[in-house]
DNA sequence: ATAAGATTTTTACACGCGTAAAATATTTTC
DNA sequence: GAAAATATTTTACGCGTGTAAAAATCTTAT
């Protein structure tokens, strides 16, 4: 910088400035610096801006598992908004493995980020560490949420949504079964069963909760093989499913149709299968998903912002936030 | 690291060494430090020690587009390996991007990597934005090749690999057609084509291509929209189709499925799809579908230790190496 | 043109650690 | 037990930038 500070004229102390925002030098210096970086392609070192920084322009992106079609959208979006406000977003994913989660945090502190956005597990035994992690940087959750920790939490509501299906599927035929997992890795995975139960009560139909075996992230092939059991076995009180989410739909509806059950709402169909998340394969399977979206830009976005307006006015907010976004209905083919 | 040399009663200099190696100072020494580590949590500030460090220990992953679940795939393998191995992944997407490609070289720049293993979109325009990087930075290339680019590359054998799907096809049933994109985002993709060209030839069957329009990596859009009108028109000259990958095969086969088309090698089946690449959905497609798998782990294991050699040794080797693995071929339902 | 205000330059120190050289302490070897 | 080999400490400098304070320069309004 010293050398670029001489070749181009100006002191280093006014280049420093420029560089950390070009608008706070005058317009006609700003262009004589503009001119010269087009010469001599300086750039400063991050890491001794870093060094020298009170807080850096890093912020860490934490998410279960990027394998999973709905957190790599996600993310996606996240990142492309740290970009666009200027920070400098890392992107980490845990590999759906609870423990990794940890060592992330734990890496993310290194890098003394600015802030971080994190989707947690949201399992117990990582609660404790998050809210640490909360106290020594701005945190803001998304996706699933920890009553106790962090800065705020963005989401979906899962009440709305779930009642919203619920409320399509009796409309539409029988009322629905729900299908989830014994022991989801996800908080949400439990509020929809809840949502479920209540959405139930509220039309007057008893509910009927089938929980597949198997843990890990292999949703699909826990919803085929446990799916496809119920199915062969005629577990199921009704003729409608609900599945916890699109990937054990996915897997349940590839089950289906080894077993040859036609999956639908049409008059030759014996079986419905509804989904939630609208996972981007939920248009190509077989039939096509009918599901719940989530509205992923505006929670990223939103996610995003909220921790932005953190960063900037450097006060934590006196009060944790919560923001539900709704639900939307998906009608495709299968229910 | 001053006060952590204090309250532990060893010298700045010799820590140092212990953080650089904790193996470069005696036993005895490095259990006090670890001992006074458990107490104080003193870490260093990564960002002084990249700013005097000759080299970092970052190493920058670039893929094309982590939305599609071969790179998030091979993107976890690959990070995993460099924690492994001491070094810091930092990932990056392209989103689908090529443009971003060059952004997030141009980005990777500023951190001073130490190596980077790139996944490259592999056309024409970024040819040139790449070779400069590779020869700035010790760069493996992985998936898709650059001939002219960068240290070594790792893939599949493109040729080996249809070359067994079309023998497969062509014993089971009648010789395959063959469907891609008409503009493909990927070199591998003109390889499949001439692989496809060349098997045939050499099975003495006239081949049969054709081509989507459409651009982007909504494959499974096109395959579904292109190749269901082609389904519905009979415009394939056999019952077999081949897709230049499974994105491709899976809206094909959800076209089919709405087309009422019954898809596999069953006796009553009018059409027999199959594609490339052992996708984590193929499994769950209705009907499951026939394909090649690429061996993940290999090629990001050897692109990954192929890149670490090169650093440490520290010389750029001499003569470019591309190491190719072989695809197997998944037999299920669909073809 | 001139004074007030804004911007830039000059000067200087700080950040936290890598690293080199010489002196000292510790361990190993015979 | 003494000499040799090894490890640690001391001392000092450098990395590339942020930032503060005072001086110098430029811009704007009168």
């Amino acid at each position: 910088m010293e050398d670029f500070a001489a070749v181009s004229g100006i002191s280093r102390p006014t280049l420093s400035k420029y560089f950390n925002n070009p608008d706070s030098v005058r317009r006609s210096t700003r262009e004589r610096i503009e001119r010269a970086l087009s010469i001599y392609d300086y750039r400063p070192n991050i890491y001794a801006v870093n060094q020298n920084r009170r807080r850096t322009k890093n912020i860490g992106i934490v998410v279960p598992n990027l394998a999973d079609p709905f957190f790599s959208e996600i993310s996606r979006v996240v990142e492309l908004a740290c970009i666009a406000a200027g920070y400098s977003p890392l992107l980490l994913s845990s590999h759906g493995n609870p423990a990794q989660e940890g060592q992330n945090l734990e890496a993310l502190r290194s890098i003394k980020p600015a802030g971080v956005l994190l989707a947690p597990f949201g399992r117990l035994s990582e609660r404790a560490e998050i809210e640490r992690f909360g106290r020594d940087f701005p945190v803001v959750l998304f996706d699933a949420n920890i009553e106790s920790a962090c800065e705020a939490f963005v989401g979906t509501n899962n009440a709305q949504s779930i009642d919203l299906m619920v409320e399509y599927l009796c409309r539409s035929g029988e009322p629905p079964c729900f299908f989830e997992m014994k022991s989801p890795t996800n908080p949400n995975a439990n509020k929809r069963r809840n949502a479920y139960l209540e959405s139930m009560d509220r039309h007057g139909f008893p509910p009927h909760i089938y929980q597949a075996k198997g843990d890990g992230w292999d949703f699909e092939v826990i919803g085929s093989s446990e799916g496809g059991r119920l199915i062969a076995d005629g577990a199921f009180k009704t003729n409608t499913v609900l599945c916890s989410n699109d990937r054990l739909a996915i897997g349940m509806l590839s089950a289906a149709y080894k077993l040859g059950r036609k999956v639908g709402h049409g008059a030759d169909c014996t079986l419905r299968i509804a989904g939630h998340d609208d996972h981007p394969f939920s248009r190509f399977t077989c039939p096509s998903l009918t599901t719940i979206a989530q509205d992923y830009a505006a929670i990223a976005n939103l996610a995003a912002t909220t921790l932005f307006k953190t960063l900037e006015t450097d006060a934590r907010p006196s009060e944790r936030v919560e923001t539900l976004f709704e639900g939307t209905l998906v009608m495709r083919d299968s229910a």
